[in-house]
DNA sequence: GACAGGAATTGGTAAACGCCAGCATGACCG
DNA sequence: CGGTCATGCTGGCGTTTACCAATTCCTGTC
């Protein structure tokens, strides 16, 4: 175990990171089953010959995870597992992915325009603003399960040709990491437009998402209105407490 | 501000806790405006007396509340007022308090039972274990608008008569506090039951919300079936970035 | 054998120190 | 006038040391 969890001395990622993936792997190998605790904190520090802080640290940021708890005078602890990803900011092709499913996309539109008026509000720019438009329809299993509208400034997609299937993918990719957002979902009927695309009856229930996410700063970086099929999507996410 | 940041030396509670507490207060009370800057960490050691290391635990729980953030090199700013809380677990009572609704509740029954297959199922518990069922009419407004259905292993709840409005309030005091869960959300359609209680047609849609709650342990607490009024409920909920 | 008490072990908080890395500003030079 | 480089700010990482608080377990006593 030493081994798997020592620091290679020519890698320059913060140390408390390497122990933190270290811990990560060697438990998702099995290394420490769920319910059973992990060695002692000072424990860690011998074995590691890093500094107690360090250990706490990359410790810190399993728990974060959800890997690990902690019992005060008894030990860490590897949490139980839990399948499912949660609704932590990823996109449509990142969950799908991740289920094992293989996601497809058919474009609908793909330009440069102006915003309208609920728009350019939500995002916090002027209406003249240049913004990219995108109209999609996801599919799965070959089936189209849910129709995309995502809006986002020009600047922050200033190659529409690039694009993959991925919009956070080419986002991160300029720097524009979206880290925080909000969500709106809300149960409705379909319209016939949407019956049509979904090959379903006028007036079958929907899933209606529209999300807002934001740089660090605050910046509105995306604002997308979906809809999804009401009697194939079942909306997953995750729960935390809130602090304190 | 020196005053406001100082700690207490009659208070027992962690140092790096108080001056967070204190912080925030500041904040709120218009001290620092949303965009701008924190004093820079040194600053605040000599204003606080305090250690660096404390002064960053305090920075680093609001960042994980989302009221600041920081950029190596500038400094750590006031993140920009977002109103909504979210969706991490808080409760429907909680939800509209903050709101500035008055929540009301209507019993439907609260009873000790056995759960059914499916519910055992969910709560990692034996067919044969008593549990306490909770049904619930959720008003806002004075009208309907969702219809819960709690399920509760019995020995996280031994006061069936001492229930509030709040469930979570009543398994807090208790020492069940849930601290992660998971959440489905779908869209779908009114029953005849359901629309004669919110008094709408039927085959409106309603969005359907099943959570599982657990402790940190990971044992599940509460297991949870509601259905909303689509035209009248929005599921707002707030995302944040993986870690990592 | 059951219980009370205490020691050892675990995580929790806090200090003081040092150095690194990104950023902004202003002085300097072309 | 404009670009560039140095400098001094910011947060980011890591170590050592110390003591507190909750838990566990063993030990001695009744």
């Amino acid at each position: 175990m030493r081994e798997k969890l020592a620091a290679r001395a020519d890698d320059s990622t913060p140390l408390y990171l390497q122990l933190a993936a270290n811990l990560r792997r060697h438990i998702n190998d099995g290394g420490i089953d769920p319910g059973n605790a992990l060695p002692s904190e000072r424990d860690l520090m011998e074995m590691t010959g890093m500094s107690r802080v360090t250990i706490r640290k990359a410790i810190e940021k399993l728990i974060e995870e959800g890997l690990l708890f902690r019992k005060q005078g008894s030990g860490t602890f590897v949490a139980p597992r839990i399948e499912a990803p949660g609704s932590i900011l990823s996109g449509f092709s990142e969950d799908a992915r991740r289920r094992g499913d293989s996601p497809g996309v058919i474009w609908m539109f793909r330009t440069y325009a102006t915003p309208t008026d609920e728009e350019a509000t939500a995002l916090e720019i002027s209406q003249t603003t240049s913004v990219a438009r995108l109209g999609r329809v996801r599919l799965l299993g070959g089936e189209p399960l849910a129709i995309e509208h995502a809006v986002v400034p020009a600047r922050f997609l200033p190659n529409l040709s690039e694009l993959g299937d991925s919009l956070y993918a080419a986002l991160g990719s300029g720097g524009f990491n979206p880290v925080t957002g909000q969500q709106r979902i809300r149960a409705s009927l379909a319209t016939p437009t949407e019956a049509g695309i979904f090959s379903i009856r006028q007036n079958s229930e929907v899933l209606r998402i529209e999300r807002l996410t934001r740089l660090a700063d605050g910046t509105p970086v995306e604002f997308t209105r979906s809809a999804y099929r009401g009697d194939r999507y079942d909306f997953v996410s995750e729960l935390r407490c809130p602090p304190d």
